[in-house]
DNA sequence: AAAAATAATGCAATCGATTGCGCAATCTAT
DNA sequence: ATAGATTGCGCAATCGATTGCATTATTTTT
């Protein structure tokens, strides 16, 4: 269907007999154009239906007001309370806020990025995917000056302002609670360790372990993708070693809960007999029976570090390139509990 | 920072001494331009790290290739799923996807939507927030005949493709189930009857207990937003009263979670004393414990039809407005299950 | 009242890609 | 060899908003 044409300047322009010039400085409240002139102008564009094309504008003016923000799952709350983060603060000082997910996928991930960067995004918000890339549609933000801020998952080998938690702290205190709780031998279920958020967790397991003088056994961490079955299949396989853990470190909530639900189908008691903490703290974390005891990480604060980061960037005010490295809680519920276990 | 200008055909243009128009129409496979001269560009716009400049092309073809998607939360999971459905959909067709979430507040939700509206979306497929406005923000796509897809919360005095639930069915058959569970009082957590997904879930409810002869209290069913924290406060307030329900149909699985929290600080079992059923299935409703009966939408394949329409309605196949009606399944779990329980 | 200063507005180019129309070069047919 | 067809490409306008520079209208100064 035709498009209807949308009233530009020059229509209200022409209708006041006037210069579109006069109705473009009017519309942005520009000193040099009369009060008068700027009422009558309002007055036309409200009547006739004005929209201001954005498209034009930023054409012009190579800006568009929008900052895109890239995560690998919108449906983990992490992710959505980072977003949230985002958006507060973006919109606050004028801008919109496009989000995207890559499912984790590197391909959907390149199409995304290609096609904000088309759109001129003035700045981009990335965690990436696990799947690896050579990461080319991000040097290129790089490249073309583009502010580029990464947060949680980052690329080590691209300069720019990044945003991390203390994974190598959180993987340690919750080994290290473990071990207090009495726990002899603890798995860890990894993530995939070509991302630095793993494998700094992992790191944190093997110092825990290392400080309290238990020997690392290989065959007790396994990396996986950490989906809901990726949980239940790794529970499955350190259950059936011949000397199986009697506590697991799982690097997500999500991976925490399908564990707790096998480990019930095989008829132990979490944390009784097994002890279980998770990553993040989802929502349903705190609900659950057992309650799953988690890494709380200030996931909305990230989201407002990460827009102030990139807003000073994008408004020069920073030439230099930071990491912050924000703190993270334990969060001790039930299914770590033995103490308070029933 | 001076954004460095961004080479374009008419640098492609100048470096191979022909015109913009031959450098356009190559980059486009025109079989206008030669084969050797399309080569010929393309290898230069290799070499100059050549990049389309979309705003450019937009603003000219009056499209963007973007469809935009506004919900209230996307870490809902049924939102998120749709989200993943419109994206399957419109990836494949050659189409970007934007995203955005209102928070269901009203200003949120015009401010989004005026701002995809100025960026010249192609289309918008929208669940709307549930705090009420006047929908003029949305009245102005009708105006303007850009495509425009409600699903699940619609405004019925907009016409426009739409795609719901059977939510009337659905909450018949959940209040006929915990009927035939043998459940005698049965009260029920409305969302905000405004919107038409709540008010048709509440019309199944009454329908159910106007057939089986039971009549219908007041003071049984309340309404909220819904939140985790509406979920215990309303669990609270059906149970104080006088003469307490035995069992209460949520409005979701988030309050379904929270009310089954609340009766078990008060020392209830659900589902011996009290049953409980959600609405939309969560991840998390199969695995906590017990485990929370509940209505599965096909949320999916909700955004893959929204998408469809859209894409029908952009490429003006179809010129009638429609709403699909999607059937919705009644999953029965251990939280309304009186037989199976131990 | 003429000159100078100030205020208000217009002209035209620009952002980068697209496209109708026309011109020139090459090819085909007679 | 020449009219006619075909192929390959360029000119210039267009999409809508913005802005440096000029121009005109108005006010102030002498």
């Amino acid at each position: 269907m035709q498009k209807k044409s949308e009233p530009t300047i020059h229509d209200i322009a022409r209708e006041l007999k006037i210069s579109a010039s006069t109705v473009s400085r009017a519309l942005q409240n520009n000193p040099r154009i009369s009060l008068k002139t700027r009422d009558k102008i309002i007055s036309v564009a409200e009547r006739i239906g004005y929209h201001p094309n954005t498209l034009a504008s930023n054409l012009r003016n190579k800006k568009s007001n929008t900052i895109g923000i890239v995560v690998p799952l919108i449906n983990r709350n992490f992710f959505s309370a980072v977003i949230s983060g985002v958006e507060e603060v973006a919109f606050k000082a004028g801008y919109t806020v496009v989000i995207s997910q890559s499912n984790d996928l590197a391909n959907k991930e390149i199409a995304i990025v290609r096609s904000m960067f088309a759109n001129r995004v003035d700045g981009l918000i990335i965690s990436i995917a696990m799947q690896p890339t050579n990461y080319e549609h991000l040097k290129i933000f790089r490249k073309k000056n583009i502010p580029l801020v990464f947060f949680d998952r980052v690329v080590p080998e691209i300069e720019a302002n990044k945003i991390v938690v203390d994974d190598f702290l959180g993987g340690f205190r919750v080994t290290q609670h473990l071990i207090d709780q009495g726990y002899k031998r603890i798995g860890h279920m990894a993530g995939p360790l070509n991302l630095q958020t793993y494998s700094d967790r992992k790191r944190g397991y093997l110092e825990a372990l290392s400080k309290n003088g238990i020997p690392f056994e290989e065959e007790l961490s396994v990396s996986s993708s950490l989906t809901s079955e990726d949980g239940a299949a790794t529970a499955k396989k350190l259950m059936d070693l011949p000397n199986p853990p009697d506590a697991i470190f799982c690097g997500n909530d999500t991976t925490a809960l399908s564990s707790i639900v096998y480990l019930k189908e095989l008829g132990l008691k979490v944390p009784q007999e097994v002890g279980i903490v998770g990553f993040s703290n989802e929502p349903f974390s705190r609900m659950v029976s057992p309650s799953i005891s988690t890494i709380v990480q200030p996931a909305f604060m990230m989201g407002q570090k990460a827009a102030e980061l990139i807003l000073n960037q994008i408004e020069q005010k920073e030439r230099t390139f930071r990491t912050l490295v924000l703190p993270t809680e334990l969060e001790i519920r039930e299914s770590s509990n033995r103490r308070l276990a029933p």
